[in-house]
This record gives structure tokens, sequence and C-alpha cells, in this order.
DNA sequence: CTCCTTGCGTTAGTATGCCAACGATTATTC
DNA sequence: GAATAATCGTTGGCATACTAACGCAAGGAG
């Protein structure tokens, strides 16, 4: 067996706190039906008008098929569109649609709520602590990733 | 937009750290096909042999369909066995085989070796310091949580 | 003993997170 | 300029994570 506990291992830490954090998000987004994935599509989509599929995946550290699947089921909802770029013609070129707009302004309120609540267990310190650490790791560990990172600049 | 970045937020970091984490896993114990979901259902069927699956679902935080694909999985690559229980007739009695145990002996040496990648942007102090921050959120959110966790004594 | 509720395992369906592969297009290199 | 390499979007497939619903069995209440 191992030389630590099953439970004290961080990768199961890991596990078991992004599995609450996820249910804490969508619950609090519950009524406009958003998940953690949509949502960060959505905010990289206002950031950066016009983006491309890959590039899009790439600020979110995301698959590019995983977002080829949510950009799709957003489009459904009528929540974005995926023109042809002009520039390109591998690429497409993605926007938020009004109704996107719309709803990532009344994602506000709730999203903050699920921040709230996730970071409840802890005082300033604490919460500042934890962010640091994260942010070290995975800073630190991007090049183990699958996925590759290429952030966006200010995709509040 | 958000009151806080998206890249700061800590569901964002937390959604990239596991993602890293099951990345470093996965590739360290490529040769033995093992998967960090496949691997925790395996400590926990060596400390507590003949378990039900939903009792095995509980000890890990998984859902319990998850439990059943897994526990197909291993048993298709004939590392356990799930026989009905004698004393209850709904449930089934999952215990590992001697190729699952043999396995999980084998499994040691990369799930040690992913550990010290994970924690290697870390000294002693951080290292002990996120654990300990994760474990307050586990524990202080649990009843956020959608899939419930009951932890089994020891699951080394 | 019968109702009712709870719990177990299963199926089906949705969403995320990956890999491999492909056609089409663009970029690079010679 | 032509061959090569890299990139974009897409499809198909596998592994997690969840919901809803179902048949069946067990436990509790009357």
């Amino acid at each position: 067996m191992a030389t630590h506990d099953l439970y004290q291992r961080p990768g199961f830490l890991l596990r078991r706190a992004h599995q609450i954090s996820a249910a804490i998000f969508e619950r609090a987004c519950a009524d406009l039906a958003l998940t953690p994935a949509q949502y960060g599509v959505l905010c990289v989509l206002q950031q950066q008008p016009g983006i491309d599929q890959s590039s899009l995946a790439r600020a979110l550290a995301f698959d590019k098929v995983t977002v080829l699947r949510v950009l799709k089921g957003l489009e459904d909802r009528g929540l974005c569109e995926r023109l042809p770029a002009q520039d390109n013609r591998r690429q497409r070129s993605v926007r938020l649609s009004a109704k996107g707009k719309r709803l990532l302004l009344q994602a506000d309120q709730p999203v903050q709520q699920a921040y709230e609540v996730l970071m409840s267990p802890f005082n300033q310190e604490e919460q500042a602590r934890l962010i640091a650490l994260l942010q070290k790791l995975n800073h630190e560990l991007d090049a183990q990733a699958r996925a590759s990172f290429v952030p966006v600049p200010s995709a509040s």
C-alpha cells in the first residue's frame, strides 16, 4: 500500500475539492442553467470577441473537443454564434449573442455567491494562502498538464 | 463581469490543479493503465474486502453509477470480482482478485512518484499548509457536495 | 402480516476531459 | 515554388461525474 493514507493524498483532496466547488457553482447558477465550463467560455468570449475555438480552449486550459461541445450547447441555447473567420478559412470566429451578454450579467450575482460559499471556511489570510498555493502549483506544473494553457489578458 | 478575475477564482484554480494532478498520476501509472479513480477503488477494496458497491462509492465520494462503471472495467481486466452478498440480496460483494492485489503492489512506486511530482513545487511547510487547507475546505463544505462521503477506517 | 419507506444495483441520458485520427488549410523549409 | 510540417475543426471513442428513473429487496410502522 501507498506510503500515505489515501485520504491525505493531495490528489484525492484536490479531486474532492473540485467536486465540491463544481456542486456549489452549479447550485448557485441553477436558475441560469450555467456550469463552470460554460461560464468560463462566456467570460473569455466577452473579453475576446471573435476568438477562434482553439485559442479559446487554450485560454481556459480546456481540450479543444470539450470547447467544441460546450460551444455547440451554448449555440443551441442562442448564447453565442460561430462564424467562419475572414482571415483564416480553418478557423471559426466565436462571439457572444445579445442573449449571451445578458446571461453573463445575470450570472454575476450567483457566481459571487458561489465564491463566498466556497471560501466560507476560511478567513482572509487562509483564502489568500490557498489561492497562492494553487497558483504556484498550477504555474510550476503547467508543463505536466495535457491541455495547454495560454492565459488571455484580464479575462474577468 | 465578476468581481474577481477568472484566473484568480478558486474554482478555476481547483479545476486546473485537479486536471494537472490527474495528468501526473495517469502518466506515472501509464504502464499499469491505472487512473486515479481505479486506484482509489483498488485501495478501498484492499482495506474492505467484500464491501458493497454503494458503501464503496461513499468511501471515495464517488457517484454509485461511476463506481459501477469503474468496477465493470476492473472486472473485465480481471482485477476484481463482484459476487452476490450472502446476507443481503440487494448487494454485491466486491473483492480484489490475486491479479488485482499484485497490481496494487506494483502501483506503489509510480503512485509515490506521482505524489512527489505533484508536491515538487512546495517545501515541507507549504505541502502541509496546502493539505490542511484542502482538508478544511472538504470537511467544512462536505454537506455542499452531491456525492456523500463516508470515510473508511485507514484506507491506506 | 401488510403498507410504506428506504436502500441497492442498474439503465439511460447529459456534461466534462481526454486520445486518436481525419480532411482541409496554413505555415515552414528547402 | 514545392514538399513538408503544423494547425483548425471535426468525428468517434473511452473514462469520470452527475440526474432521473426503474425493479427489487429490506426495514420499519401500523
